[in-house]
DNA sequence: TCTGGGGTCCTAGGACCC
DNA sequence: TCTGGGGTCCTAGGACCC
């Protein structure tokens, strides 16, 4: 409090959250920590590394008390929730304010609500809550931490929209916001003006329902479960350039285990594999891009398999001679565990055996009971075939003990 | 001289969101 | 020297197939 802080990426390679003194010191949203370094001395600017299965925690707390608002609750993301209020008696604006004086009691986090028609609307009255809470001056100050649109006289809604720019609104993002400029459409209540038939043939579906929704007309719906997801990623950045195949199948080895222990996580199967690996954008030097694409011969979640296919994958992409400056695992075609082992039959012997299902349960519950990466798949470019489990001793530490052995990987 | 229509798959990239 | 990660949806061209 009352501090400039700021949590850094992945290898603390730029800021991705600010406070609000940090922003004042005119720290960009990810900008370089070695352009902002020297504000540390100079400022007493505190840079944290990021400790996102602490936020996850917070999260989780968040919204069991924010579900209190309403019967229906959509968990958008990990510090945002829409909350269906139909139905609910009483004043909800001072219901609102009751919940997030909870939220800030129990767990000390500042939240701001905003109530609309339809979930645009909803989350311009967040954005307006927010800015009249933290920007004084922005909007009216009644509207801070929390403002029911629904509740608001027309000329009151359009003076808010008046003075929104329309990159605000959620859907708009920096291309179109430019574009809309272009056509002279430059606050929120401009683009409402707009019609909807005219956006479409301009620009797109996507964005006639933004606007549709900024009308007041709900296009899109609370989502109370989640659908499963059609993709899971794992990619880093690396810390120092990486010119060797053999060091790129150790990380790709390690993004594949760890993306097959998300998909085993949300019980689903793998149809396809996709590596890709890439230059630093930012460096003056010979730029090489590639992604490759590898199918499974049958949906999977045992993670031997997708990380030799991901091997597979980045063999067909390496060329030597680039400082490859960041990689990737990509698991596609993502279907129910119980779609891909139900009534289409494989056949005996291309099933996954059951030890082989046990062995993957067993990894994953080391690695959630000590630490992610305690037990992985080790795969050498230059031992070639031979890929057997292996302890990393520690994460932190950067040597890992290998134990190579030829015990078949079951009983290993 | 005149040279179709309808698919899929792969790769790449652009736009948006958090 | 050092520049994040994880998602969704959409578009487009080339290769290939019938």
């Amino acid at each position: 409090m009352g501090r400039p802080v700021i949590v850094l990426s992945n290898n603390d390679g730029c800021a991705i959250a600010r406070s609000n003194e940090a922003k004042e010191l005119g720290v960009k949203m990810g900008q370089p920590w070695f352009q902002i370094q020297h504000l540390q001395e100079e400022a007493g600017l505190v840079a944290l590394s990021a400790n996102f299965p602490l936020y996850g925690d917070m999260s989780d707390r968040m919204m069991s008390i924010a579900a209190g608002l309403g019967p229906g609750q959509e968990i958008y993301s990990i510090d945002e929730a829409f909350s269906d209020l139909s139905g609910v008696q009483g004043d909800l604006t001072r219901r609102a304010q009751a919940v997030r004086a909870r939220v800030l009691q129990w767990i000390g986090i500042p939240c701001c609500v905003g109530i609309g028609p339809t979930k645009t609307l909803a989350k311009l009255g967040n954005h307006v809550a927010k800015s009249a809470e933290r920007k004084p001056g922005s909007y009216p100050a009644e509207f801070a931490q929390v403002c029911n649109l629904a509740a608001l006289p027309e000329s009151d809604l359009d003076a808010l929209l008046k003075a929104t720019p329309v990159g605000e609104v959620w859907g708009i993002g920096r291309r179109i916001e430019q574009q809309l400029q272009a056509e002279g459409v430059s606050s929120a209540y401009d683009f409402v003006q707009l019609r909807p038939s005219t956006v479409r043939k301009r620009w797109s579906v996507v964005l006639e329902k933004t606007l549709r929704e900024l009308q007041g007309e709900a296009c899109i719906s609370l989502e109370e479960s989640a659908a499963p997801r059609k993709q899971i990623a794992c990619t880093r950045s690396f810390g120092r350039p990486v010119t060797e195949l053999d060091d790129l199948i150790e990380a790709v080895s390690e993004f594949a285990g760890r993306a097959a222990e998300k998909l085993r996580h949300d019980g689903s199967h793998a149809g396809q594999v996709l590596v890709f690996i890439r230059t630093s954008p930012f460096r003056q030097a010979p730029q090489y891009s590639r992604t490759s694409v590898t199918p499974l011969i049958r949906p999977t979640a045992d993670t031997m398999h997708i990380t030799l296919a991901a091997i597979q994958g980045l063999k067909s992409i390496f060329a030597p001679g680039y400082q490859i400056a960041k990689a990737g695992v990509m698991l596609l075609d993502l279907q129910p565990q119980s779609v891909s082992q139900g009534e289409l039959d494989f056949g005996e012997e291309s099933a996954i055996p059951d030890d082989r299902s046990q062995l993957m349960m067993t990894i994953d519950k080391l690695n959630q009971r000590y630490g992610k990466g305690i037990v992985h798949a080790a795969a050498s470019g230059t031992q070639g075939e031979r890929r057997v489990w292996t302890m990393r001793q520690l994460l932190k530490t950067p040597e890992y003990t290998t134990m190579w052995s030829d015990i078949p990987i079951a009983r290993a």
